[in-house]
DNA sequence: AACTTCGGCAACCGCCGTCAT
DNA sequence: GATGACGGCGGTTGCCGAAGT
């Protein structure tokens, strides 16, 4: 026989806190302190709540110390690196933002910053920012950039990452030649959402604007095999955005980068629970892991074990199904993440190879 | 002005590992 | 050891105000 029940289901209140409710919580937890017990504590304070309602009201609002409002530069820094490496473990990254829950980082992500990153928010700027010299985090090779790019205009830096502008007279599109250090949320960049392409049509196209400047470019995912046209001997992975041209549904960044020798592996959330199996917490967040104020912090260390748990956990028990090579294996996690929560955990791996999406 | 759509966010849901019985 | 609640977490929902038509 186990514990009695917590609460009486039935005869708590749901929904929104009122001031009378919160004041409540707050005077009593000021007092006397959660004992340890939340379950015990709604009964105690007066309220008609279950313990974890009073649990989850404390943490994320009453509390002291709670920040809320815009995030800094900094923070969007620190969720973006964070992010990459180690997804959406919302309660370690909000432990590394003093005032922040992992609530409200959550709801940041995803309703600011995954958009700020994959260039929806600013459909006037018809620039990509990608990287030129900068070093990945994950990159393991100083002697090439993990991304070359052509853009008609000078891209425009965002503030989350200190890059610098940067621009080239070349035609629209965007080229990968290294995805095996591509980590896509560097892709950070207000190209705005009519300027983005992806691979997923029946047909290759391309249609030229005046200039002569390529505003659209189509690949079919039946014909997924089929390589993306090389420019400069470069070759190409190429976006497509169908919400120009379709509808809605379609607003969302589409990120898909299958392995291409026929695996066929079905995602499947419940394979997954997004975490990267291997990584020890508490080990990634102590010995003062953490960001210093000139960028060379001891977290770039930590990043670099966290690449090295995620490329060894990558092999057999992420739930990726993948055989792409071990070298990408970084790239399929990352991308596939996005694509969890992008394509609406619509998770059919077709045995294709990628798509890839960008243009300006 | 009325209606619809969108976006932000608080809160709930359900899963999972831990712990009490 | 088995059972089932607790605590914590991430994903999702639904409300509500803002923006758009």
């Amino acid at each position: 026989m186990g514990r009695a029940p917590c609460c009486d289901k039935a005869n708590v209140k749901k929904g929104p806190w009122s001031p009378e409710e919160d004041a409540k919580l707050k005077e009593f937890i000021e007092k006397f302190g959660t004992g340890g017990n939340w379950i015990a504590l709604p009964q105690k304070a007066g309220l008609k709540r279950c313990g974890k309602s009073c649990r989850l009201r404390w943490l994320n609002y009453l509390r002291p110390n709670i920040k809320h409002g815009e995030f800094s530069d900094e923070e969007d820094r620190i969720i973006c690196t964070l992010y990459a490496s180690i997804g959406s473990r919302w309660s370690i990254i909000a432990a590394q933002l003093p005032g922040r829950t992992d609530n409200d980082i959550k709801n940041y992500w995803n309703t600011k910053l995954k958009k700020k990153l994959m260039g929806f928010i600013n459909p006037l700027d018809q620039r990509i920012k990608l990287p030129h010299h900068h070093q990945y985090p994950f990159s393991n090779s100083s002697s090439s950039n993990a991304i070359q790019y052509f853009t008609t205009s000078s891209a425009k830096s965002l503030s989350t990452t200190g890059l610098e502008p940067f621009s080239l007279d070349q035609p629209n599109m965007l080229l990968f030649n290294n995805l095996d250090n591509f980590n896509p949320m560097q892709l950070y960049y207000p190209s705005g959402k009519d300027n983005m392409l992806m691979f997923g049509g029946t047909e290759a196209s391309c249609s030229n604007s005046s200039d002569g400047s390529c505003s659209q470019i189509s690949y079919g995912r039946d014909q997924i095999k089929q390589e993306p046209p090389a420019i400069n001997g470069l070759q190409g992975y190429n976006i497509y955005d169908h919400h120009h041209h379709h509808h809605q549904e379609n607003q969302k960044f589409v990120l898909d980068y299958g392995n291409d020798n026929g695996g066929g592996g079905t995602w499947n959330k419940n394979n997954n629970n997004n975490h990267i199996k291997g990584i020890d917490d508490e080990k990634l967040l102590q010995n003062g892991a953490g960001f210093s104020s000139n960028g060379t912090s001891q977290l770039e260390y930590e990043l670099e074990e966290v690449k090295q748990l995620i490329s060894c956990s990558s092999a057999g028990n992420n739930g990726f199904n993948s055989s792409s090579s071990s070298s990408s294996n970084l790239l399929n996690m990352m991308m596939m993440r996005s694509s969890i929560t992008d394509e609406n955990k619509t998770n059919e791996r077709g045995a294709g190879s990628s798509m890839y999406y960008y243009y300006s």
